[in-house]
Order: C-alpha cells, then sequence, then structure tokens
DNA sequence: GTCTATACGACGATAGAC
DNA sequence: GTCTATCGTCGTATAGAC
C-alpha cells in the first residue's frame, strides 16, 4: 500500500529489527522482505552486497547509536555514577528490559562456509560482518574501560572491569532468551556503577560486592 | 568407507558439534551428514522428528552430561571450595576454556516460524527443543543456587547469585566468540566459588568482590 | 526505485533398493 | 540400518518491465 521510497533510516531499523531476533542464519530475505514491506530486488537494489552487507551495515549503524545514545556522556576524563548509571538506563531501554538480545550475540555465529576454497568474492564482504562486530566490541569495551580508568584502575584491571561488566550483561541477555525472567538483567544493570568503578559506596547498595 | 553402523554416543557427540558452533538454523542436514558420516536419511532412520528431533535429543543428552560431570559433586548437604573449583574446571574443559559456544545460546534463537496457523503436528517438535532449553537452564540455576544456599544464601538471593554466575559465564563466551580472548572467560570460572558462595577469603584473591 | 518473474542451488524430508 | 535417488519448498540472487 506504500509504492513509494522508505527512509534510509526506518529500513535500517526494520532490519535490524529481524536480525537481532532470529540472527544472521535465522534472518531470511522473506523476513527482511515482510519486515521493510519492500520486495527482495528492492532490497539488492539498495544493498548490492546481499544479506551479507545488510547485516554489517545494520551492525556498524546500531554500534553507532549505542556509542551516540549510550556511552557519549561517558566520554570526558572523570565521569560520574549518576552518568553510568544513565547509561544502565539506556541500555535498559536499548534492550527493552532484556526482552531484545544482542546482535554482538545473535550475529556471532556461523560461517562454516566460505573458508572452503580459494578466495571468493563475497568472502570480503563475509569478513565485514565479523569486522563489523568486532569493531562495535572494541569501541564498547574501551567506553567501559574509560569509565574504570577514570576511577582509578589500572589499564589492564580497567579493561578486565569492563569485559566483565559487558560479559554480564550479555549473559544477562541469554539467560533472558531462556527463562522469560529479566531479573538477571536489571540486576546486571544495577551493578554496572561498581562493576566499573568498584564500591564507591555512593548509593546505599552493599550486596555483595 | 564404513558401511556398518555408528555407536548412538559417538553419533550424538558428532551432531553436538555441529549444533555448538552454528547453532539450530545454522546446522543444516548436510553439515550434520558430514560430521557424523552417515546420509541424511540414515538420520532420518534415527530421528524421525527431523533436526527438531535431533537438536532436542542434543540438549537433552548435554544437560545430562553436564550435570553428571560438572555438578554431581555438588549434591551434598555442604560442598566445600575446593569442590566449586573443581566444578568450575570442568566447565572450563567442557568449553575448552571458552573457545566452544554453549548450546544454551546457540540453540535459543529462531521460530518466527510454526506459530503461524493452526497447530500443526511438528509445533509439538519445536516446542521439545524449547523444554529441553528451559530445563536444562532450570536444573544448571538449581544446582549453582543449592551451592549458594548451602553457603548461607537466603533463596532468593541464593538464586539470584546462581542466575549471576550462570549470565557471566555465558556471556563470557559470547565475548569470546567476538574477541578471539578467553581471558574474560578464565575470570568467570575464576570467580565461581566467591559468587555462589560468597567471599569465603580462603583464598589469597580479594580484587573487587 | 520499486515491482513481477524467474534462475538455480541448498534446504529439510521421503521413497524404495539393498 | 544404510544407501541412492528424488520430492517440493525455500534460500539467495538477477533480469527486465514500469
Amino acid at each position: 500500500m506504500a509504492p513509494r521510497t522508505l527512509d534510509d533510516d526506518d529500513l535500517l531499523d526494520r532490519l535490524t529489527g529481524v536480525f537481532r531476533s532470529a540472527g544472521y542464519e535465522g534472518a531470511s530475505l522473506s523476513d527482511l522482505s515482510a519486515a521493510t514491506g519492500l520486495q527482495r530486488s528492492s532490497l539488492y537494489h539498495r544493498f548490492p552486497g546481499g544479506k551479507a552487507q545488510m547485516a554489517a551495515e545494520v551492525v556498524r549503524r546500531v554500534g553507532n547509536a549505542v556509542m551516540d545514545v549510550a556511552f557519549a556522556p561517558l566520554e570526558h576524563a572523570h565521569p560520574t555514577v549518576a552518568e553510568v548509571q544513565a547509561v544502565g538506563r539506556s541500555l535498559s531501554t536499548f534492550y527493552a528490559d532484556g526482552a531484545i538480545s544482542c546482535l554482538l550475540d545473535t550475529m556471532s555465529l556461523r560461517d562454516h562456509a566460505s573458508t572452503a576454497a580459494g578466495g571468493t568474492v563475497d568472502g570480503a564482504v563475509d569478513n565485514e560482518l565479523a569486522d563489523a562486530l568486532a569493531a562495535a566490541t572494541q569501541r564498547w569495551i574501551q567506553a567501559f574501560a574509560g569509565v574504570a580508568s577514570a576511577a582509578g584502575a589500572d589499564q589492564g584491571e580497567a579493561r578486565a572491569r569492563a569485559e566483565d561488566a559487558i560479559a554480564a550483561i550479555e549473559g544477562a541477555l541469554v539467560l533472558r532468551r531462556l527463562t522469560g525472567d529479566g531479573a538477571a538483567f536489571a540486576r546486571a544493570i544495577a551493578r554496572l556503577p561498581t562493576a566499573l568503578m568498584g564500591d564507591t559506596r555512593s548509593t546505599k547498595r552493599s550486596r555483595r560486592n
């Protein structure tokens, strides 16, 4: 019912939703077509590289969006606990309180193919996705590690805290898929300030850790 | 070159390897056939329910194996720190120091299909997989929660500690897929005793937490 | 820039010989 | 209990009309 164009941002948003819940292999062109309202061939007009290109662009775009919305507040010298809590709220919104999976998880499977014979042309496209995932992960780690560093952790410890905090969130999202219970995700978010900055005891929370 | 039978345990082991690295959608019958040395039709002879049945049996079998090997030592009244550390070592082996993904993660995606029209027959098979995943998850949570309870945590806190410890492990496995670095996984395993039992300070480790 | 139509291989699944 | 051969469907990807 809409014979005219669809906005580029809207288009990628729709694609993102499919990849987030189905993963790379699970997201068929029919799914992507249905979600966007565009026919398969129209998708190929915008993404000549096919599904692999769609996936890579989705990952890059989401990575940028998350950096802007959630982590930009952290990029000055000394983030406060309140600012880290705000990042937690942004992440809660982004993941719909844990109900939506993370692209880093759902897109990081696959790829026993394409490594077989000599370098095919689309091998580069496949690596594009892997590179986008790795880049987004590193940016996330560095954003969190920056917070830990500002709180006084040395470089190695800062990176460890960042990785552990991310792992807690990613693992909670997996758990949520399995149990339907978002409590673990909520705890991982609530723990974010102390996980990164150590025990600042500026809030009333004590618990283990 | 082996026209005769393949042992049932071996067969499921081979299938497990494919599902672990490729996920449900990513594991094709060709992959499963190649990994087992059996033709597609032979696989159907053993698993009339097809891929869904293979997946469900794999999940159930792995769930049982993990319970036996790793968690059985915990099923008496008061597990010791050393015993929990031993569980960590078993898990490290099971996950090849983080290099192998967890079935709970890789198999818990998918399934926008089969819910469409009226109840088809194979809808039950699909739920079989989801049920197997949920059951394995609950058994894991309860095994860990038992440790926390024995260490003095009340019921809610025990379950929270168990879920958080599992999330830390699952998230570290995701991170390892993304970065190729197993350090986060090693830390999640090392933290297991204190994560479940609180700060027993019986080892020299202090750190945050 | 979107559509209809179609190519063609891989997919899950089945039939029937041995 | 395994095989070869094949089914119909859906997968990704293209060609060409509008």
